[in-house]
DNA sequence: CGCTTATTGATAATGGTTGTCAAAATCAGG
DNA sequence: CCTGATTTTGACAACCATTATCAATAAGCG
C-alpha cells in the first residue's frame, strides 16, 4: 500500500517551486532552509517515485549529477545555468525547438522531447576565476 | 608538450573497435582482458582527452556512468535517442552551437558547453508501440 | 646517452547516490 | 479514539564511478 506524507508532498511542492533543473543534493538544502527537518534519503526517494511515475523529468548534468525537474508540458523554456553559481537564466529558444521537431521527424521519430540547456561561467564568476588563476 | 605513448594509443583502438557507446571501466576490463596493463586512471585520462579533442563523443548513462564512443563525424555534434530501444542517430545542429554561444555571450557567460539531445520514439518503436497499445 | 618533463599508475580521496535497519508514522478496522 | 500491521522515514554506512596525489617511469630533444 502506498501512504501519503508530508515528506513525499513537501518534495512535489517544492519542486513545482523551482524553476528548471534542480538537483536531489540542492532540493534537500532549500527544504532545510525552509526549516523541514526532511532526510537526504527521503528526496532521493521521492524524487525517484515522482521520476517514475512521470510526475518528474530526470536528467544527467555533465557533471554527473542527477537533475529534476517538475514535468510540466507547460511554459516550456530552457536554462542558461552557472557552473560555479548557480545562477539560473531562462532562455527562449524557438529556434531551437523547431530545429528538435524537425530533426527528430527527419529520422521518422515521433513523440520528441529534448533537453536544452547550456552551462557556463557567468560574467560574475568569470571575472573571478580569471582574477584567482 | 604532448607525448605519444601506447596506452593512449591502445585506448583510441580499443574505442574504434567497440560497437556503440562504452563506459571507461569496461573499456578498462577489455583491455586488461587482451593482456594490457594500462592503468584505470590513465584510461580515464585519455578518454577525457579523446572527448575533449572531438575524437570521441560522450554522453551520460541513465545511471550516471560517463560512456565513450568512438567519433564517426570529428567535432561536435549531439544526439537523437530512442527512449524505448536506445538507438542513438548522430545529428549536427551548427544552428544549435551558434544559438548557444550567442544566447551565452548575450548573457555575459564564458566557457558554454551545452547539453542538447532530443529524447523521442524511432520509427520502428513508435510501430510497435502503436500495435501494442 | 643523458636531461628535462610529461605521463603513468597504485592508491587515497571525493562526492553523489543507494542500502541498512531501528524508530516513527500511517492507515484500516474494531 | 485505540491497536496493530506495515510502510516510511532518516541517520549513517556502504558503494561506486571518477579525480587527485605523487613517486617512478619513459618520451622526446639535443
Amino acid at each position: 500500500m502506498k501512504r501519503n506524507t508530508w515528506q513525499r508532498e513537501a518534495v512535489r511542492e517544492a519542486l513545482d517551486d523551482t524553476e528548471g533543473f534542480i538537483s536531489a543534493q540542492a532540493l534537500h538544502g532549500a527544504l532545510h532552509q525552509t526549516g523541514s527537518p526532511i532526510g537526504l534519503a527521503t528526496v532521493y526517494r521521492a524524487l525517484g517515485d515522482l521520476a517514475a511515475n512521470g510526475e518528474a523529468d530526470s536528467l544527467q548534468s555533465p557533471d554527473g549529477e542527477s537533475l529534476y525537474r517538475a514535468c510540466s508540458t507547460t511554459g516550456h523554456h530552457h536554462h542558461l545555468i552557472c557552473r560555479n553559481c548557480g545562477l539560473t537564466v531562462e532562455i527562449a529558444a524557438d529556434e531551437v525547438e523547431t530545429w528538435a521537431q524537425k530533426v527528430a521527424a527527419d529520422h521518422g521519430f515521433t513523440g520528441a522531447a529534448h533537453v536544452v540547456d547550456v552551462f557556463g561561467l557567468c560574467a560574475n564568476c568569470t571575472k573571478l576565476l580569471a582574477a584567482g588563476e
